[in-house]
DNA sequence: ATCGTTAATATGTATATACATATCAGAGCG
DNA sequence: CGCTCTGATATGTATATACATATTAACGAT
């Protein structure tokens, strides 16, 4: 129904930083440069200085750009360094740890997305999605709970695999090339049902692994990884690119 | 001629963000609950809507709240901090919630490193350190708990300093090039010690990050942060070319 | 020359306004 | 009963405008 939809997805703003941002990035626009002025960068995109300032500001505030007034505003030298965090595979840190990994799967289920979902999911309109429920054992021991939610519009074939011997990540990996991942990771007391599942006591602390990821700007899966405490500790180790 | 200048430093829409941040953070406003329209915060500040959008931008930003068209904006369960998994610096971190900023120096003992400090460290030889404990506030709560070892061989200059009013944090990244670093990340129950320092029960889970630093080989540092369960979540994010 | 004043400039913040868009509730119809 | 259509509503984005504030350059007086 809905004729031309050409129009870009993104506002205006936000092409601005986008722009910006894959400048400074990219080292066209080196530490100290002079991006161009409100009045400048008004003139270039055709719009108001609201606009643009709003854009500028949003870089102010993620560090890539200092703002002098009278002077104008400066790329900043680089502050941080990134930590990769690396894939981990479930499998390969319980062998690393000399016990016997096995997978239980559990619930599985195929339904349409929430709200709920969806927010987790980054995923736009509603549709079909997967949703299961597996653990992974160190030994005789729960070591993890694996909830997971895969967006069926961009893995369709997921809906006819049972998931009784192969746990979805290996599954997923294998099949779908993912392009972005954001990883977030917090401390949570156990619920009563991820008590249940890890054998633990219901509000012990738990470290949670959530990850979601995109395959070509396409939601694809998230996942939340649920360990006992002191079960597991991540690690990252990195070397700083450059100084400040 | 400028005889007032009783007006606050701060401007209005960092006020209503620092505002809303203390309520959500606080508890009186939990999540699930629905958040005065803007047109309402309209009223209340006595300001146009787009001041108290771009402050509830910010927040939704932030991923403190969640805003629904129609609907309203809503407090989001408590993955209140968005921090990369970066270099972080506490104090941007509680200031990018629009929280006021404190520092609170805690223990300050120097002595000879013992068996437990150098398996933390990596320290070989038997030397002088600094153990060091200090709090970072988010407006009045605690925000996290910092218990640091400095290595006296590494930066004998840090003997000098107290640590009164500057966080050794930021000092030693002033002072200290530092060329390897690694990171443990992992859930952890509150020691009495903790829960007092971070003001909840003991027994609660906490999110632990350790960080040890080395400079040209030599060690030049052990910290620990603790934060409430749900008061912080480390994020990651990349793309498999580059991080962005 | 040095100090203090003034003017110009770029950013910082706020307003009123306008229209787009998503979403929900309810009316109306088959 | 279920469906679509419609209007109401809250947020999303953008504009033009106004004034505040920090900083620098230029100017003038001592």
């Amino acid at each position: 129904m809905e004729a031309v939809r050409e129009q870009e997805a993104t506002s205006l703003h936000q092409r601005i930083l986008a722009d910006i941002s894959e400048r400074i990035l990219s080292g066209e626009w080196a530490p100290g440069h002079r991006i161009p002025f409100e009045h400048e960068l008004t003139e270039q995109y055709g719009c108001s200085r609201m606009t643009v300032n709003k854009a500028l500001s949003q870089l102010a505030k993620a560090g890539l750009i200092e703002r002098r007034r009278r002077s104008g505003s400066f790329v900043r030298r680089p502050q941080s360094q990134a930590a990769i965090l690396e894939i981990h595979d479930i499998k390969v840190e319980v062998q690393a740890l000399g016990l016997p990994y096995r997978y239980e799967p559990g619930t599985r289920q195929k339904r349409k997305s929430m709200a709920q979902d969806r927010a987790l999911m980054d995923l736009r309109p509603s549709g079909l999605i997967l949703d299961l429920t597996c653990r992974h054992f160190a030994g005789q021991r729960p070591f993890c709970l694996e909830e997971r939610l895969i967006n069926l519009a961009a893995v369709p074939e997921a809906a006819d695999e049972m998931f009784d011997d192969t746990a979805p990540g290996p599954w997923l990996i294998a099949r779908v090339p993912w392009s972005a991942a954001e990883h977030r990771i917090r401390a949570s007391a156990a619920s009563d049902d991820v008590a249940d599942a890890l054998d633990i006591d219901a509000g012990s602390p738990c470290l949670v692994v959530e990850r979601r990821t995109w395959s070509a700007e396409h939601p694809v899966t998230h996942v939340r990884f649920t360990y006992a405490a002191d079960s597991h500790t991540l690690v990252a180790r990195f070397t700083p690119s450059q100084n400040g």
